[in-house]
DNA sequence: ACTTGTGAAACGTTTCACAGCG
DNA sequence: CGCTGTGAAACGTTTCACAAGT
């Protein structure tokens, strides 16, 4: 099992390996990918290891094994569909991004309990009413939610999907998701954020431990 | 100088802080902040460590000592006025979100450089043109941004507003910015934040480390 | 000389465990 | 008792440093 940092770190050395690829680069020697993602070198390696691929001395890793194993581990069928709960200003703007950028991850539902906002199209995505949630997102076997409704109605939404069989959630409600274990939560609180970074930026440096 | 890690938690506690004294709560022990911010009361001990705050076995900590001690470190003059640079659907959310919940930290400006959706009000705000941008911000002594522009833009972006004095950024565009080591900087990268959640979903567990 | 692969050291963070106190 | 405050242990992550390959 990875860590979360570590998965991170795979995400963006695959944009970066894309962008190699794209530019008829076939192999990287591990400082070069460090330099473009501002770790060092020790830890591509050390990441490498984790992952248990390996390159070799003379022409460093091979870009396509790389993107190989990194699709392997990151674009399961089950979490490359996702559903989008509450299309709101921040739901809207999710759902423009990422038809916009157009990566492995594609938004395949969203749902909103607003019958103006319901059965329609938005953004390119069908928006569905709220009591058609389980439903659906059991048929489509989506595992991966993102959740953009208002912070009372997150918890009540949260348990829903993880009745439906959602297993990782992506919640943008400054709240605490009480879901049990077996779930993966990430939440992006974007007031605790700005707080942290106002921290910083008020005392001119750098967090401690960072590059 | 406290860590990331415990900056957001303060912020966290915050949040908790101000509802329990809303609630007309005076004084709380270790284990109930503990409880609904899901750390340990360890972990809450030794966070009122750091801060050099401390309570009494018989009561607890003092609700509005912490407020204060909380808002003398995240509320700075200078870090609740923030600029938003890019107007587009993700500026607007936030636009919308900073409107809608209003907390410390304020939008004071936004910019565009389309001359569409400059020199008109967005969502509340005041969008200004990017050729004002170095102006405004000296002139309101702005020292955190938000920045919404397109990833090819974001570094060009960034270190004008860097030159205007900025030393806290938090950037949306998927790309790491290359700034000076007095600036801080917090990328929050959509597509791979979705791909670790979807990392977790399929394997059905939390990452390592998790409580 | 340049790499990779990796044990071991260093560092940071969280938890344990308990002394001391009301 | 149950609480705080905290040294020390435990854990996780990153970096160092170097053997070995080409």
């Amino acid at each position: 099992m990875l860590s979360e940092k570590t998965v991170e770190r795979l995400s963006e050395y695959r944009r970066h390996l894309s962008d190699l690829q794209a530019r008829g680069v076939t192999h990287v020697f591990s400082n070069l990918l460090a330099a473009e993602t501002r770790v060092t070198a020790a830890q591509v390696r050390r990441d490498m290891m984790n992952l248990g691929l390996s390159g070799s001395t003379a022409t460093g890793y091979s870009v396509s094994d790389l993107l190989e194993h990194l699709a392997g581990l990151l674009d399961h069928p089950h979490s490359t569909r996702v559903a989008l709960i509450g299309t709101g200003n921040l739901g809207r703007a999710l759902l423009a991004f990422f038809r916009a950028r157009p990566g492995k991850a594609v938004i395949a539902m969203a749902f909103d309990s607003d019958p103006e906002k319901s059965n329609r199209v938005c953004c390119g995505c069908r928006v569905y009413p709220m009591d058609s949630l389980e439903a659906r997102i059991r048929e489509d076997e989506i595992r991966t939610a993102i959740l953009c409704v208002p912070e009372q109605d997150a918890n009540a939404v949260a348990q829903r999907l993880v009745n439906a069989g959602v297993t990782g959630i992506l919640n943008f409600a400054p709240t605490r998701l009480k879901v049990g274990d077996q779930v993966y939560v990430d939440t992006m609180d974007i007031s605790s954020v700005i707080e942290k970074v106002g921290y910083y930026a008020v005392r001119g440096t750098r967090a401690p431990g960072r590059k």
